[in-house]
DNA sequence: TGCTTTAATGCAACTTAGTTGCAATTAAAA
DNA sequence: TTTTAATTGCAACTAAGTTGCATTAAAGCA
């Protein structure tokens, strides 16, 4: 069974050419990747785009944020963990390590903090 | 000296109708509040709001972040605290004690959890 | 208090993200 | 291979947020 085979087994999901088209950038991404970022490389309609990726939200394939400049960023919900978003640079920082971060009688599912990183802290 | 004029004493700010409006509305407010929420409580143009909300956030006077509903959330920069949004019912819920996350180099300005509240999944 | 300057406002026109209805197409199961 | 339900593309739409420009109002000063 393939790699993207694999995001969608069990679930109620065809694995269609566009669903492969967005799913393959994705997971072949080292970071989280916004329409703006996609769309020459996917040849689909908007419409496609956005109702597949609501489709993989709903089945926990992906998992969105809103960054700085105001857009979505998504990602494949694979190794759960933080982002930093730096306010003044708009850069994004994946976080392996905060995420483990627990609410009594809540469900985790993302973790979005948002700041100044570092690199912009010593130019100040 | 208002509660108002204290929050943008000593900032190049100059205190008008139309942002004595917005200032007073969320602070206020027991909840961050969206443009949809606010704005037929105030009765000033598109434009002259999002120029202000711009300037209040440039001088630290307010955050905002982006909830499940696509929408952005307002709210006064006292008391810096978290907030959970439930991705099912799309509750925003301040988070007073999860305020105190350390990152060794970055600047913490706010922290955004997503996930699913006690409520929903009760229900489940 | 009235004058002056500079910033803030309202309006209109615009851009872009995201959504919806519908007819045509395609994936997957029989 | 045929069938059927889900998916796609298209076009038209909604709503957030932005920009240029002429008008107005806040705040400092005479």
């Amino acid at each position: 069974m393939k790699n993207l085979d694999k995001l969608i087994y069990g679930k109620n999901i065809k694995l269609t050419t566009a669903r492969k088209a967005i799913l393959e950038l994705l997971s072949t991404s080292s970071k989280p990747l916004s329409y703006e970022d996609m769309k020459e490389k996917i040849s689909m309609d908007k419409a496609t785009f956005y109702r597949n990726i609501t489709k993989f939200e709903e089945e926990d394939i992906i998992n969105s944020f809103e960054s700085n400049d105001k857009k979505r960023y998504f990602e494949i919900q694979k190794n759960p963990h933080a982002h930093f978003i730096c306010t003044n640079c708009s850069l994004i920082t994946c976080l392996k390590e905060e995420s483990n971060l627990h609410l009594e009688g809540y469900q985790i599912d993302n973790i979005i903090i948002k700041g100044i990183c570092p690199s912009c802290l010593k130019k100040q």
